[in-house]
DNA sequence: CTATAATGTGACCTGCTAGTCACATGACTT
DNA sequence: AAGTCATGTGACTAGCAGGTCACATTATAG
């Protein structure tokens, strides 16, 4: 995490450092991002960088932090439209609401995914932050059975990989999608696109809806001639 | 593409090279992958590698050509195991076989893939690859709704979209778990294995087999309370 | 055996990287 | 005004990258 002397910094300074960061990530990941170049981008020495972080990782460990932080602030001005909302409206709202802020910051959250996602396979230090959100989707799981949403035979985490990685193929989707348009807020928000995500998680839902005895019903009838 | 020397190569010596280009390619990716490595690794000098490869993108573009051959090979030698498949049986086969494939040459499979999803974002050269695939789920795709067993109406952009990232969300988490395993193949035949994909793709099937007016009316009864 | 062509080699070049450190500058204290 | 401490600086080091090239070795032909 960075040094004291990065805290103290003017605000206007920081924000340089952080926004230049954040495109030096987006566009090269962790691996390939310079120092040398974020350096020169946010005006500051190298000495100085030295002197707020310890290296790049630190840096970008400060990036997530700033997510997070971004992120939690978003949703607490979102209040979900309705209290009485099944687990799949509420995973939906929880999805579109991700996306809008998504749409908000997406530099911020391109670099981060980038590195995260694609580079993350071989950082295991990101597996404790990808297994916190795992957790957070296991007891929406685990609570939809309890409500008799979802069919108590079906495989818990299973569930969990596939919403999972549904959810994340969505993200990804958007956000390639997105970062063709001029606008991506107004595209995000748009009722086609709107439209496209529900039909997905349409997809998604209707499947885990179905239950395990259905499945395996409908599996032999089709395996066995 | 490789110069003619390349192919007057010893079968052995070629062999070792492509075997050091794969675990290269695999650990690192394309971008930070280190020619001067992949050179001793092989046990050639480094000139003789600018005399058989124009750069390191071409033993890339090289090894893909490797991989398709391979692939159509061992499709070659695998029948489906009837006539009378549906499109989703058949989709099931093709998934599963491709599996079968990945197994055999993990770490081939491993490599491009991570070039290909991870940095292939970045790398346009690869979109028309990518683009060839998606071609072919489209006719699937199309084929499935003249046999009527995909409702007309589907939009079929979302359908390729869907099953594209579907095989390939499973294809990733089958590779990532694979790997922790001693013998992959094996895991990948066993039961436990092949239920899971079974249930993965009934997922996804479930939800495409729905028609368009069923969203409709499902999304509007729990959207308009 | 000689001449010619093909193939193989590694020292060397330039340019980048992450990280360091002796020193300069500014700000606050006594 | 002098002293002290926090902050800022960029030339410098060491190491690795991709790529080149004059020369060495081997194979083929006459």
């Amino acid at each position: 995490m960075p040094r004291q002397t990065f805290h103290n910094l003017p605000e206007e300074k920081r924000g340089k450092i952080i926004n230049a960061a954040i495109e030096e990530f987006a566009e090269y990941g962790l691996e390939n991002a310079s120092t040398n170049r974020i350096v020169s981008k946010s005006g500051i020495s190298k000495g100085s960088f030295y002197q707020y972080f310890e290296d790049k990782q630190d840096l970008f460990m400060y990036l997530l932090t700033v997510l997070e932080r971004e992120k939690v602030e978003y949703f607490k001005g979102k209040h979900p439209p309705s209290m009485n909302m099944d687990t799949f409206q509420y995973f939906r709202w929880m999805i579109k609401t991700g996306m809008e802020f998504n749409s908000a910051y997406p530099r911020l959250v391109q670099a981060i995914s980038r590195v995260m996602f694609n580079e993350g396979m071989y950082y295991k230090n990101f597996a404790n932050i990808r297994e916190r959100s795992m957790q957070g989707l296991r007891t929406i799981i685990r609570e939809a059975i309890e409500r008799g949403e979802v069919d108590p035979s079906v495989d818990v985490e299973l569930a969990v990989m596939i919403m999972e990685t549904w959810s994340n193929a969505i993200s990804n989707y958007i956000l390639q999608e997105g970062m063709k348009q001029k606008d991506i807020m107004k595209w995000v928000r748009s009722a086609k696109t709107q439209q496209m995500i529900d039909k997905m998680l349409y997809v998604m839902e209707y499947g885990l809806r179905k239950t395990e005895s259905d499945f395996e019903k409908n599996f032999q009838e089709r395996t066995t001639p």
